[in-house]
DNA sequence: ATGGCGATCTGCGATCGA
């Protein structure tokens, strides 16, 4: 089972990408983050005609996010739990989507996230809202995969965390040591999530150096390869174990009119 | 030091991303 993920930064500008890869990559499972569009706006007939079955948490302008999978869907969540509850008691910023599908062997369950970047960071020791923001949200991240875990049950969280995990996974660490994805406050938060009981698919099946993800659109960063790796896979011990293949698809960032993010894709024994 | 690129909105430039 191919379970992918990828910042596509609008799923309307991006549909012919979208659809180019979905063919070609043929995942079982894509998770997009920041579709930029309502529910309404979702291209379903153009996916569903790939043989998708989609899952949307949509929002106007910014954030939203998807999951496609060609198996049905036995049960869908949106939301983290904690707080930004609106009067309807959906969150104010559409960042997370969890499915369940049944694998072969069982119950699969796929989070689609779309971690807030949490720039600018503003002063210490109070910070801005967006950075504490940012870290309350993961910690409202940890806590729900920490309520999963018990279930002992082939867990993907997949998705933009905007997290650089090491100074290996950005092209000049030293110019990004003040950014929100790469503060200490923000690596002790991902690798308290990680301690919980997770792992990084990457970290497991690769673990290079300079294995980018993300490559900006400005000042020829794709062409000079300044990227960094924010997209991750974080898995309970029931996917771990049956990981087989990881790969970045890297290629897609030199198409027609590309996302900044490129797809990112586990490969699973489920 | 410096947001230089790209998407969205109902705009006639602003805001946001990372």
């Amino acid at each position: 089972m191919k379970i992918a993920t990828w910042n596509v930064n609008s799923i309307k500008a991006r549909l012919d990408n979208i659809t180019d890869w979905l063919k070609s990559a043929d995942p079982d499972i894509a998770c997009l983050q920041e579709i930029k569009t309502v529910n309404d706006g979702f291209p379903y007939m153009e996916i569903e005609a790939l043989g998708y079955n989609v899952a949307v948490h949509g929002q106007k302008s910014y954030n939203g996010v998807a999951i496609l999978s060609k198996l049905p869907f036995d049960e869908v969540i949106k939301d983290l739990p904690g707080e930004d509850l609106l009067d309807d008691g959906a969150d104010d910023q559409a960042r997370y989507i969890e499915a369940v599908v049944s694998g072969a062997r069982g119950p699969v369950r796929v989070a689609s996230i779309y971690l807030p970047n949490g720039n600018p960071v503003g002063d210490a020791p109070d910070y801005s809202d967006k950075y504490q923001y940012k870290l309350r949200w993961m910690d409202r991240l940890r806590a729900r995969a920490q309520s999963l875990l018990p279930y002992e049950e082939p867990l993907i969280l997949a998705g933009d965390y905007n997290v650089i995990p090491y100074a290996r996974d950005v092209h000049d660490p030293v110019g990004w040591q003040g950014d929100a994805a790469f503060r200490p406050e923000t690596h002790a938060k991902f690798r308290a999530l990680l301690n919980i009981g997770l792992t990084e698919a990457f970290e497991q099946m690769d673990g290079r150096e300079h294995q980018y993800t993300f490559w900006d659109y400005q000042r020829g960063a794709w062409q000079n390869n300044q990227g960094i790796r924010i997209d991750h896979l974080l898995l309970s011990p029931q996917a771990a174990d049956r990981i087989t293949d990881f790969q970045i698809d890297k290629f897609v960032r030199d198409g027609t009119k590309p996302s900044d993010h490129v797809p990112v894709i586990g490969t699973f024994d489920l």
